[in-house]
DNA sequence: TCTGGGGTCCTAGGACCC
DNA sequence: TCTGGGGTCCTAGGACCC
């Protein structure tokens, strides 16, 4: 067999570059698309923070709040403010589509894994330093047509193309050759496998393993009683294992739409307008897609606390119509505003709909 | 500091069937 | 008095990713 060559594209901070791009006057300041800011009073998080941005502090998944207070301390100290912008998808996705169709005429397989990455496969370059030289092309290629930055990573997997991908941002290109896997992943923290989020990093600090050469102290039949199924494969990461292949064309599970309240509310009036408002958009998605039916309505709410409660139901035949929709979604929200499912009345910040077991 | 919105996958318990 | 076992579907919750 021949060996497997596996590259992860990652695109640099991008819907912010986008932005840069198509805004020349803005060329040099911190850019931050997220949530409205509202002067500091906003609910929300940072989609992307542009690298000037995070000179700032300023990085994605920050409140947004807090994004808007470093940025007026940036400006008590005589730095320009940043910039904040609302996420403009359409446009980045038309960008995504344009990146897809650069890598498509270098590798017969890709899988785009989310508007800004994307796997692909290259071992008909049979060798590192050609996929190398090929992954160096579409970069290329990507600057001057798209007019943005990616940056690359490829290994004998995807587990250490994405890794790698990630070594040298921003416009980095890293190749970690499959003898070199196992040194390459030993020094890095957890955190850096794919799979390993906060909770189970807290987990595993408690064991003392801080980097994936720690993680091979347990044998597979460990991990797996540790951290259930996952853990077993965390086994096979940690020695640079992965055989999951590219996977050109995934169809999607579930279609929905969720929204949290400027203030958290019992208002049950506001609340099922709101609702409807979500229904009609989930609707519209379900209509566009190539999806004809679905059998599963699914609510989510969540309350002034976080704690966040989903209510769901299956129904014996495909549904199709928006009345229906809006008749059901509505039915498994009522209970939340009485004893049923809120004994303790307490307000709600967020609600949300969505459509599973969707057929063609 | 106070936590978006769009998703996927896994787990566990209960219902139901053979 | 003793109450199987496996498979599948459904629901709810939670971790994680970008």
């Amino acid at each position: 067999m021949t060996k497997r060559i596996v590259a992860h594209l990652d695109m640099d901070a991008f819907f912010a570059s986008l932005e840069e791009r198509d805004n020349p006057q803005w060329n040099g300041m911190a850019i931050v698309v997220g949530s409205d800011p509202k002067n500091g009073d906003g609910r929300g998080v940072v989609s992307t923070a542009n690298y000037k941005a995070r000179e700032y502090g300023i990085r994605s998944a920050l409140p947004i709040s807090v994004a808007w207070r470093y940025s007026q301390k940036a400006k008590n100290e005589g730095k320009p403010e940043a910039i904040f912008l609302p996420p403009d998808f359409e446009r980045y996705e038309k960008a995504s589509g344009d990146i897809f169709e650069i890598i498509k005429k270098y590798s017969k397989s890709v899988e785009p894994a989310s508007i800004d990455e994307f796997y692909f496969d290259l071992s008909s370059a049979r060798s590192f330093e050609k996929a190398k030289k090929i992954c160096q092309k579409i970069k290329d290629e990507i600057k001057i047509k798209v007019r943005v930055t990616c940056s690359v990573g490829i290994g004998s997997n995807k587990l250490i193309a994405k890794i790698s991908a990630g070594m040298k941002k921003p416009d980095g290109l890293v190749v970690v050759k499959e003898n070199d896997a196992e040194n390459f992943l030993e020094k890095l923290p957890i955190r850096n496998i794919p799979g390993i989020g906060p909770k189970t990093e807290l987990y595993l600090h408690s064991k003392n393993v801080k980097i994936v050469k720690d993680l091979k102290r347990f044998s597979r039949e460990e991990l797996k009683e540790m951290l259930g199924k996952w853990g077993e494969s965390i086994y096979f990461k940690a020695r640079g294992i992965d055989e999951s292949p590219i996977v050109e064309n995934k169809e999607a599970k579930s279609i929905g739409e969720q929204t949290t309240f400027q203030e958290d509310t019992l208002n049950s009036v506001f609340i099922c307008q709101e609702l409807k408002k979500l229904c009609e958009g989930v609707f519209k998605s379900f209509k566009e897609s190539e999806f004809k039916s679905f059998k599963t309505i699914a609510i989510t709410v969540r309350f002034y606390d976080f704690e966040t409660k989903t209510s769901a139901k299956t129904f014996k035949k495909e549904m199709e119509d928006k009345k229906m929709l809006m008749l059901e979604s509505l039915k498994l929200l009522l209970p939340f505003f009485d004893r049923r499912k809120n004994p303790r009345q307490k307000s709600i910040r967020l609600v949300g709909v969505r459509v599973e077991k969707l057929k063609i």
